[in-house]
DNA sequence: CTGAAAGCGCTTACAG
DNA sequence: CTGAAAGCGCTTACAG
């Protein structure tokens, strides 16, 4: 490999003026000319390490997943890589595979590679996490969980919860499975429940039963005819798409016609929940979008602008053909 | 931030010192002690690029993808990944979102950052693609795609293909729409497509239309009624799941039952295409895997053993219900 | 416009 | 076991 040494003597001007040249510093035509001939005939390449130790800046971001195949990952990441690049900041995408050990390990290697910021997408926050937050010492924002030490981007859970319970009053059910995930993640098996649970509540008089599940489709599909058999609800609520696309293969393979006989929504708004047959009634969420925001946010970090702790990323409830209205009146 | 320096300062030792009790060499217990505390004291984390300048031995393998949300990637990234962890070595992910020029470009930048090699999910590859790996001389490993200029792991789509012609001859099908995509991708839109024309003609006497379409569901939905209103074929051959998923959409959309009045067949394996009704026959790829095996040959050709220059990966028929069997003499 | 020199934070022989 | 020194490949004032 072909160092800026090299380069310089093979151009007969110091090393300077060959890192002048690199960074658009001035040169003269002829020296200029000279140094490009040599770099395009040696094929060189600047060492970024080189660099980074003396520049300081480092423009690139640090991303945890925790995992790569998932809808709500893949278009998070989407998002942020396109506004970070924009912003010229470069993404370096670390996966954990849902290890909370590997994700706690991950952020201290990221502060290793002297990382600008770390974009956290949390599942759950424990005091390991805080305590390598402080420690770091760098930027850190959440996505999709939030806690009060550090800076958050969430979906707004609550109120989602909350709207498609209302929604599922309106449409006249009063018999309702609400299928959730473990109360360890905040976001999703805490705040979409107690959302739904709020608008439950003010409707009043309905039966209504809990059920705790996975995040796996194949969980779902598991659970759910025992639910039917022992509850028979008039309808699913999912508290993932995942869990919603489950539960409808499990109507399907006890042959109970959705929404005819058993209404589901999920929580998501994945892309196949269109696509599949009935579609499926969500709640969508604006992965790509807060991937942009989160990019954004972390930028401003950086350069120790203003943010609000907790920013809220909008919702819509999606209406498609999962779920019945009672309340039609038709046979 | 603190450097070795302050560490050694602190500590009243020298930064060789501490630079051994870093890395593992002999230091007197006292010292050890001494050092500890002051590390776990002042938070220090040392300076990867600075250890990076020094060390030379790069143990991070660039992994560049097209785009982040499709099934293939995140599961080729997930077995890259975790066998790259278990050989001790670190990905890094970046994006290209369908970009050539991004591709080129990316390459280039990860050659800087001075990984170990570069895993390359190719869609088409360019003569700018060869000379920026001629240029390198860093391993390269495409996947998915080959080209003899560098070494390659790919699916067999040829076989693949040839497979699942025979298997639509077998089931009775001989008027057959086929949803194929750009030429331009060689594994895909012509490999695919050269194995499933391969067992047609030997079966003679068939009736077959090729259509392009892009790999967009969306795209596939608005093709797929007008090839049936003027073709009305008896089986529509998808080159990927996500057309067929499309085309499934449609036929639903039109009030068409598959696989009773038409049948679909896909290429992937994506987890849907097992919970959507019908369930979907579509050749399985291993995508974990060879994502697998492609860094386990990239550590190989880091370490300039030996390696074939084209390795392939298995599939497999996956018989659902999205076929009708013609021959099965049932009303 | 150009060059010599110092320094970024670490590691690694080499002495002791 | 420990330290002084050189060096990794670059950048950046500072002179000229």
């Amino acid at each position: 490999m072909k160092t800026i040494a090299d380069i310089a003597r093979l151009s007969g001007v110091a090393k300077s003026t060959v890192s002048r040249y690199l960074n658009g510093g001035s040169v003269g035509e002829l020296t200029k000319k000279k140094i490009e001939r040599v770099i395009k005939e040696t094929g060189y390449i600047p060492n970024t390490f080189a660099q980074s130790l003396k520049a300081k800046k480092p423009n690139i971001i640090g991303t945890i997943v925790p995992r790569l195949d998932s809808y709500a990952t893949s278009q998070t990441l989407i998002g942020i890589d396109e506004q970070l690049r924009e912003l010229n900041y470069q993404m370096l995408i670390s996966n954990t595979s849902q290890d909370l050990d590997r994700e706690i390990e991950n952020i201290y290697t990221m502060a290793r590679q002297k990382v600008a910021g770390i974009i956290l997408l949390a599942t759950q926050i424990t005091d390991t996490h805080i305590e390598a937050f402080q420690q770091l010492q760098i930027p850190i924002l959440l996505v999709g969980q939030q806690h009060q030490a550090v800076y958050s981007l969430i979906h707004n859970d609550f109120e989602a919860g909350y709207d498609i319970g209302k929604y599922v009053i309106a449409k006249g059910h009063r018999k309702i499975a609400y299928l959730g995930v473990t109360e360890q993640d905040i976001a999703v098996g805490v705040n979409r429940k107690k959302g739904f649970t709020k608008a439950i509540q003010e409707a009043g008089d309905c039966e209504v039963k809990y059920y705790e599940t996975s995040f796996k489709m194949a969980e779902a599909i598991k659970r759910v005819p025992d639910i039917i058999d022992k509850f028979n609800p008039s309808i699913l609520v999912c508290a993932t798409d995942n869990i919603a696309l489950g539960a409808l293969k499990a109507a399907h393979l006890k042959g109970i016609n959705v929404p005819d006989h058993l209404s589901i929504t999920g929580f998501g708004g994945y892309e196949v929940t269109e696509i599949i047959h009935p579609s499926l009634t969500t709640v969508q969420f604006f992965y790509k979008e807060a991937g942009q925001v989160a990019a954004q946010s972390m930028v401003k970090l950086i350069n120790s602008e203003e943010l609000a702790p907790i920013i809220l990323s909008k919702y819509k409830i999606i209406e498609r053909e999962s779920v019945d209205n009672l309340l039609s009146g038709k046979l």
